[in-house]
DNA sequence: CCTATAATTGAATGATCATTCAATAATGTA
DNA sequence: TACATTATTGAATGATCATTCAATTATAGG
């Protein structure tokens, strides 16, 4: 009986998402959303509460979307999958039409101190792929990818802190070649034993 | 026979860092800056011309302020002195007050695709960094610290890589284990010989 | 066709924002 | 002491902000 939406809630996600992306939180007013979505304040408001509403579920759909890349590496070879990420992401930086990086790391240095929710969802999900990583390498040990000797957590810890790394560089200069540099060694870190 | 002015004016760019790193830039108003210089609007206007050269001045003095902590390094041992960086910075992350982070990673993040001069403000700095660890590994290199056979512009890319990484880690978690972990990680990297 | 329910609309609200400015006060020199 | 110069003051400005809401429109079941 009652009336239906007009709109499909996922392409309104994926249009805001697109904005903010481009502006980051507090860049973005609702003016914009309005215009992106073709939604007007009433509508917007009444699917979402508030601008941080819509916020929040724009980092809930991109958040669940690079965790479940990160575990579909595990279907293949691990580390040739790992190198083809830290590969999509130098070249995304590179060819990439802008330097937008990536929506969680410039959500959580924008709004983490400012906001207490943003920050606790911020960290929730950085657990996650913490622990995907750790999975992901405690796999490759038992599938005889690497060597046992080095910790699957530690290892995780060391390419995040570098890819986040690159989201932050990417904002700076698209160097290729350092780029590059950095790649070749994280993955030298990874796939071969330094102790021998 | 002008009159002088009663404040100082490097005091006053500390205490409009304080709250810049505190709160970011989009999150600071005019009136916090007022609150916290006990300059009237107008003395603020008349000394820097706008908040964003308030800002601009901000990130001026803390990115001489690093970039002479780097230079310092090359008086005495390299490797230990960049050990002593990290540790510094893990430090600050697991003790700190706050999760303030860096300002300039911070102010990175946040403004550099809303503002171009900003952006380029941050990315002369980067690049002032980038060289300066440049040539403090081929000094280590000249004295002998380190093998020769790494090139010194790849070692100061991961290793920025890495500090930067942290500087965003320092915002979800400040777990003291990973982040050795990760020090660990890149010392080995930085000081030893991966292909002997 | 009627009615309950919910979506849409867009103007209005009040807060806060960065910035300006005319008035006032202080200083050093002539 | 008078004047030229500059600092300080704080209220005012107009823009923009997120949010609300009463009116209108559309839908599906009875």
């Amino acid at each position: 009986m009652p009336r239906a939406p007009e709109y499909d809630r996922s392409i309104v996600i994926d249009q805001a998402t697109a904005v903010f992306w481009e502006r980051g939180y507090s860049q973005t007013s609702v003016t914009d959303l309005v215009d992106a979505t073709g939604l007007k304040p009433g509508s917007l408001y009444a699917a979402f509460g508030s601008k941080k509403g819509v916020f929040l579920e724009v980092l809930d759909q991109y958040n669940r979307t690079f965790l479940a890349r990160i575990q579909a590496l595990g279907d293949g070879d691990i580390i040739e999958g790992i190198q083809a990420l830290l590969d999509d992401i130098a070249d995304e930086i590179v060819h990439g039409h802008d330097h937008r990086g990536c929506l969680a790391v410039n959500a959580l240095l924008e709004m983490s101190q400012h906001d207490p929710e943003i920050a606790e969802h911020l960290a929730r999900h950085t657990r996650k792929i913490l622990y995907a990583f750790t999975d992901l390498f405690a796999d490759a040990q038992r599938k005889g990818e690497i060597s046992d000797d080095k910790d699957p957590a530690t290892m995780a810890s060391f390419l995040i802190n570098n890819i986040w790394g690159m989201r932050v560089n990417c904002k700076t200069s698209p160097d290729n070649r350092s780029l590059e540099a950095i790649i070749d060694t994280v993955m030298t870190v990874l796939a071969t034993d330094l102790y021998d």
